[in-house]
DNA sequence: ATAAACTCCGTACCATGGTACGGAATCAAG
DNA sequence: CTTGATTCCGTACCATGGTACGGAGTTTAT
């Protein structure tokens, strides 16, 4: 019949209920009406929806952007290929600027290995003079 | 003679005076002692030491880890050389999860380039059906 | 000597994505 | 019909790394 609970639809999109009820509080997700007196009843969409969040989540995309995406709908492909696009070039730098941190890192470690003395640290010191 | 105020060391330091205070805060720089009546006085090694935490913010460790790299000192190259590769074990994970992702957006925005509809998009479909 | 600038200190607030708490109402099971 | 579980709702709290504010005291410059 289509009528879940909060809790159903926590436990079949994988999220907690004050996780809904946060995304609700936010204003990512619609409260179903209250019925008059009684509990509120949710629909397989909602799940759904719950579920969509949580994907795009996982592919970098923070709660106000999946808003935006959530509102764009299936109708707004460039827009939405758009905010694709600039996360993708977001997610591009970080992998650079990763990089250049785990270069140094590895430089770092390197230079620790070839150390006997243990009365200093090449790591310690490079940081200390900013490489 | 090397008494500097606070203002000084930040300016010197290229972080904000609130920035100092947080420091002290959370107990990653000690507060100088407060002169009977009167402003507390900073040495140039304050400056080096607020560097340092700069530096190794860089290198993407936390303050915690900044906390435990400044009490391990120059004598504990193992010590920190375990730390220094735990981090670069972490950065390299997180290269690996942002190039999944990467990989990712890219197919989904191809899909998307070669959409001539514009009442449907392939994004919005493919987060919709879990891929 | 007086005003402007700076410091001290506690506290509150920012973003981000939730998690936890507590009391009242409601619902389901026995 | 009563007990226990669940829901509702507001509010507070968590981590992380700060930033802002406001009043009182101090220091510096004129």
């Amino acid at each position: 019949m289509d009528k879940l609970t909060i809790s159903t639809v926590a436990q079949k999109a994988g999220v907690g209920v004050e996780t809904i009820r946060y995304y609700q509080r936010i204003g990512l997700i619609l409260e179903p009406a209250k019925p008059a007196s009684g509990y509120r009843t949710y629909a397989v969409q909602d799940v759904q929806q719950i579920q969509f969040i949580q994907r795009a989540k996982k592919l970098g995309f923070s709660l106000v952007e999946i808003k935006i995406l959530l509102s764009l709908g299936e109708g707004s492909c460039d827009q939405t290929k758009q905010l694709a696009s600039s996360k993708l070039d977001d997610v591009k730098g970080k992998i650079k600027d990763l990089r250049a941190i785990a270069n140094t890192l590895e430089t770092l470690i390197n230079s620790c290995e070839d150390n006997s003395s243990n009365t200093s640290c090449p790591i310690i010191e490079a940081i200390s003079q900013g490489q």
